[in-house]
DNA sequence: CTGTATCCTCCCCGATACTG
DNA sequence: CAGTATCGGGGAGGATACAG
């Protein structure tokens, strides 16, 4: 019925409910959360559609997009609306409370797009000491 | 010679240099690197030992935290302060950069700690409707 | 078009034991 | 005390095929 572990929560691993931070980075660390939750809010109050997605975010498979985007849905930070059309056609939007994680995942894109480079660097540093 | 795969980044797998949210997410998002730096943060500019992070984290291994410390040193994250007694003490520290990083990460744990109960609800929620 | 179902691979992480 | 070495499970995520 799951699709992945993903959709359902029994991991119970990497989940712990007493360190919240660590539940949140569980939900928003796998590969495709971030960039998914970017789009709806950059697109916020317009919809995107399942297959605009899946343009905007090169290197996803269906599969992937599925589970990531019933995620969203099911942690209640974003929304699926279908259109009842042959073919249907589904849009997906943030939540409000989607919408007010994305400030605090702008914070962390700021801090990546300023200092990824010296990560990179420092780790060909280590490379190069051997 | 690496203990895993957390310390050399041969991955390239989910780590895209083109996307330096994910990379960053990759690291972060590894299990015990965010209480670490959050650890490290809070006790700056007093360093901590490795006994002492290792009790302050409940449930962390001894190979994960030499792991994620490990990680963390070789991002330009953290230093590495061995005092040469016998036996050994060995202090760690965040760098500029690490002390740096903790200013979104606090961002990400304060919206952790307002609103996770919200997603655990709306899980339920799912559940309920199953 | 928007999914689901299967299969498969990789590697994160835990458990345990050993070293200087 | 502060690691490293080794083994093994389990889950994330990709490829492919199929369905409504």
């Amino acid at each position: 019925m799951e699709v992945t572990a993903l959709s359902d929560n029994t991991r119970g691993d990497l989940f712990d409910p007493a360190c919240p931070t660590r539940a949140l980075l569980d939900r928003v660390g796998s590969k495709w959360t971030s960039m998914a939750v970017k789009l709806l809010a950059e697109a916020a109050p317009q919809e995107i559609r399942f297959a605009e997605l899946r343009r905007r975010m090169p290197g996803v498979s269906q599969k992937m997009l599925a589970t990531t985007l019933r995620a969203l849905v099911r942690d209640g930070l974003a929304q699926r609306r279908v259109e009842p059309t042959v073919p249907p056609r589904v849009h997906y939007s943030l939540t409000p409370l989607g919408l007010s994680l994305d400030g605090p995942l702008a914070v962390l894109r700021a801090w990546a797009e300023e200092h990824m480079a010296e990560i990179d660097r420092a780790n060909r540093d280590a490379d190069a000491a051997g």
